[in-house]
DNA sequence: GGCCATTTTGTTACCGGTATCATTCCTGCC
DNA sequence: GGCAGGAATGATACCGGTAACAAAATGGCC
């Protein structure tokens, strides 16, 4: 290993890359951008200087020559630490460094107006090249217009105005078919809040599929995701609708929260009643009983985002695409109903 | 509001307040950084066109003059969604936030040397000023000494180099000391990884109190964190160690898989044995039976990770500070031992 | 009133890239 | 061989701040 530059105090430059090359700092950044009209002979030269030198171009610099950023900002407006939306969260930052950007996160209480207008200047002061929202907070969409119109959004989980990322309906049909399957007939959802677009698609969903076996829902109850709050409404619909023998609940942790109150109401679980889930969390395998759910893909639905964003932003970027069908993981808690 | 500017189409720069405040544009930046010798009348001048003009800095163009940004990089190297890690990096972000830095994240592998080199880069590249890593990434560490000395680094999960944030030892004490007060004396433990500061030091704490009551743990076992190796390592303890009566739970997971091991095995749950965890996530309240746990601050801990790295950046920073004592969360999964 | 020490303010260069336009180099063709 | 015209390269300005030093204003004191 014959280099032996003892280790530069200070990054080199474009322009330590350009006097090593021969040639001039433009030039240089010429092959930076893969700008055609460089000639091969030179692009390996310089190429060369930028390998010797461990070369990196500064994205600080070149965001303020350039006004464009590779960073985007995400708004996590979950108000709390949900299993899907954090796997989203993961999976944008993942995919977003894959095609070269960063993201910024900002976490805000969705319900309070101010700490999204705070958050989404925060946002944009960072130079965000663009949005994605995280959660139900459609206040975002609004002061990002207002603030900085020409900025793309992506709404991962909000109004239906947006393009759909995950088939959110269908994973509910086939949540609902599952148990019509098993023969059930008097199903009851409990549904996720209602300014979140995955809930009232998962709610729509159950309807359509109820309605195309000539069924309709038993009972439907509303949470906010929590298993707390998914206990309340369980409680609530066995009181209301205790003939129900199986629960399309919109996502695990509500599914746990009906497991609990189902065993205070002393139901034998799936004998009595069958529940079904949403997401597949690591630890709905190992609930009592360990839950049938349906698993989502994360990861392509942040790449979506990703690629959505970056279409927005003029810049086609082609990222390999997976289907995005849910898949049912079938346990222990769904069975055939009482007879 | 007789505001009218019609929208300027970019956004004012300093030297547009400069001119508008009658001065030079580097005054305006003395005003911005509160630089001392600043007559109090042009600073009021120089605040009124601020306002005006709805002036914000770029923090793009500060990051490149001065050569220091007011970005954060967090290297989320848990590998999964963990709650408590999840719970710190949203704590951090929220903490950086509110003393005007912002925080980029990149997750990886940890066991993963070459991811974590490519994240610890990306997030240099990102002209980052300091890293605060979750989870164990030794890796991290010699890859930033390598690339950036000067670069502060904080690791919250990491070997126990560290400066304590959350008194994990204590927790595990704490905890020890529950089962203890019940009337057990054959209690047993799943660790989580070794290589997590946390898993080490829960465990160490579990030891010590054991020891100052004159005991000995009857056995201990490993796990990942997830559920799922809870169970497994559950299913172990139990063929090990049946005589054990109590169990304490590196984290709430584990402990929901102990549970899950423990109902397979026929066993009588708090009756024959009682389980702790830790973390107190939303969930343990429902499991069945619901779990007894420590719940942690980790607002806190994401503060003092933060205070900590701007402290190492000569920047101080004055934050509220609150004790770090895990709180005992007593419900349904620990009861005295048989008899 | 003049002079010197301090404040206060301004000037200019610079951070590390990109944009724009000018210049030089080839190449083909008459 | 000379020249047009496109390809390749370079020179310079600029993005929006900060740093360093120079200049002007102020104030105290003899």
């Amino acid at each position: 290993m014959p280099s032996s530059n003892p280790a530069p105090r200070t990054a080199a430059s474009i322009r330590d890359v350009a006097r090593r090359a021969g040639v001039s700092h433009m030039t240089v950044s010429r092959v930076l951008n893969d700008s055609a009209n460089v000639r091969e002979s030179t692009r390996a030269q310089v190429l060369a200087a930028i390998a010797a030198l461990n070369y990196r171009p500064s994205p600080v610099a070149r965001a303020l020559a350039s006004g464009a950023s590779r960073m985007l900002g995400i708004l996590d407006a979950t108000g709390g630490l949900l299993y899907g939306p954090m796997n989203t969260v993961w999976a944008i930052e993942s995919a977003a460094r894959q095609v070269g950007y960063s993201a910024v996160v900002a976490g805000v209480d969705p319900s309070d107006r101010d700490s999204v207008r705070q958050a989404v200047e925060h946002l944009l002061n960072q130079e965000a090249a663009g949005l994605i929202v995280i959660g139900p907070s459609a206040g975002a969409r609004d002061v990002l217009g207002e603030l900085a119109p020409e900025v793309p959004i992506v709404t991962m989980h909000g109004t239906s105005e947006e393009p759909v990322i995950i088939a959110q309906a269908e994973a509910a049909r086939a949540a609902t078919r599952h148990l019509l399957q098993l023969g059930h007939t008097r199903i009851a959802h409990i549904a996720g809040p209602a300014d979140w677009f995955e809930a009232t698609s998962r709610r729509q969903g159950f309807i359509d599929e109820l309605a195309a076996a000539g069924l309709e829902p038993l009972a439907i109850e509303s949470s906010d995701w929590s298993p707390q709050s998914g206990y309340e409404a369980a409680t609530r619909l066995l009181a209301r609708a205790p003939e129900a023998t199986a629960v399309f609940c919109a996502n695990d942790s509500i599914a746990l929260g009906l497991l609990h109150a189902a065993t205070d109401a002393g139901l034998e679980l799936p004998a009595q009643l069958s529940v079904i889930g949403v997401d597949d969390t690591p630890e709905s395998a190992h609930f009592r009983p360990p839950l049938t759910t349906l698993r989502q893909d994360f990861a392509e639905g942040g790449r979506r985002a990703v690629v959505s964003i970056l279409a927005a932003l003029g810049r086609d970027v082609t990222v390999p695409q997976s289907s995005l069908v849910p898949q049912l993981i079938v346990r222990a808690s769904t069975a055939a109903p009482p007879r």
